[in-house]
DNA sequence: AAGAGACGTCCTAACATTAGGACTACATGA
DNA sequence: TCATGTAGTCCTAATGTTAGGACGTCTCTT
């Protein structure tokens, strides 16, 4: 019965814990600028009031964040934020198919194929005709030592055949744009936020419910067949998309 | 000494609590329709097995889910999946502007004002030349009952005074586009991904950390000047882009 | 009415998280 | 050298998460 003062306690009633939102929090003021390079971040006392935490909880998050080099503790002085953590190059998600094709060949990621267990194809009317039969490929990219996205390629198996080697080892679209006997008459791309589930979490490295986002591209030839369904799911932090709303 | 038999514990190693990611990984599936509308879930020592987990851990995701109203758990007979919590509304991000201003016409958000504690405005060089001044605003946009973004706007001030009340109680960019001594010469608009901070969170009745969309608009006046820049955060899950890749 | 198959409850026992407070160790400048 | 400011350590105690197991209760079918 000493003092019934209420306690905000900030962010509670989530089940992630304390100290990690707080290092999230503090981290985004970080990255924010809010706290620039070299300041000293305020003192762990500071914190413990502004947040309303207790001392273990600060700690904690500092720690955390120490450990993934955000920030430098030194004892007896004070903690410091180290580098900016500058967005490590994102992925510019294309918006025509050309640009898409120009992308992958200037940059060739590392393959890596993975067993599958994916989602069957699941077409809807407005895509197209279906073709008799699919090849499907499942992989991940990588690039910089990076995981950034997973693939699940649907081809149009007629196709398929006709380079089977090279689409095995290289990325498609280049291959299917080099092929002189194929041509694409149509292609669409739509793009969803979600989280990380746990197969993608695992093949890309990321934390359980990280945000991704799901890229879905469709390419139909001219006779409305569909040759190419692809499903991506990238990073979230790797995707940066640009346009010009002056058409 | 008993056994020492390696213990995967699927995916601990995480911050969060086993019984929150396994509710997400259940709530992923039934969205993903592996268990439809209606099926019977795993009974809870077949989850326990499954996921190498106690009995406390399933039964507690359950109960988050069940409460979320995703499952009905039936004692004595089993957990079924009630509703297929189909994706509600999503907002289509529009690729151009006169879709955008379209948009919004038809589809007027509730405007609630929000006191101010954002970002300055921050423009780099490719963005234009700055006006004079700015008029802040700065809101959240509601539709359905749900909050779905928070936008910060920066509104050249010589044109807000153009129509005072108008853009302060109606969405912005029809307004503008109603001017007729405005011309927009220049709209970019950029896209990236991150996680709802403290304050997101707390504006969009989002969990801290869940996926939002950072959109970023400038528009310019035929002679470069900077009239309109705006800092959108949506829900993650209320994005949906569609484009056509073939231009 | 009985049995099988589900979920519900309860218990013990580790750990992890968090608050709150006291005290220690270190670095730096006066 | 010493005061000051800062981070580190340690303690108690409450609460939350998790494993593992035993047993209770409910529903439905036979």
């Amino acid at each position: 019965m000493t003092d019934q003062t209420k306690k905000p306690k900030f962010f509670d009633s989530s089940p992630i814990p304390l100290y990690v939102q707080l290092a999230d929090i503090i981290r985004y003021r970080i990255e924010r600028q809010l706290w620039p390079e070299g300041t000293m971040l305020p003192t762990i006392d500071t914190l413990m009031d502004e947040f309303s935490v207790s001392r273990v909880t600060v700690r904690h998050a500092m720690q955390l964040l120490s450990s993934s080099g955000l920030i430098e503790i030194q004892r007896g002085v004070g903690t410091f934020v180290l580098k900016n953590h500058t967005r490590r190059n994102p992925v510019k998600v294309e918006t025509t198919l050309d640009g898409l094709i120009e992308a992958y060949r200037n940059d060739k990621p590392l393959l890596t194929y993975i067993s599958d267990s994916s989602e069957p194809l699941c077409l809807t009317e407005d895509d197209g005709i279906p073709a008799p039969s699919y090849q499907h490929l499942r992989r991940v990219h990588t690039r910089d030592d990076v995981k950034y996205c997973v693939i699940s390629i649907y081809l149009d198996e007629r196709i398929f055949k006709m380079a089977e080697e090279r689409f095995r080892t290289e990325v498609i679209l280049p291959v299917l744009a080099s092929l002189d006997d194929v041509t694409v008459a149509n292609a669409k791309q739509s793009i969803t936020i979600s989280k990380a589930d746990l197969e993608t979490s695992r093949l890309l490295d990321l934390p359980l419910g990280d945000p991704v986002a799901h890229v879905r591209r469709v390419l139909t030839a001219s006779d409305g067949t569909i040759i190419y369904v692809a499903g991506v799911t990238y990073r979230g932090d790797y995707i940066h998309l640009e346009m010009d709303l002056k058409k």
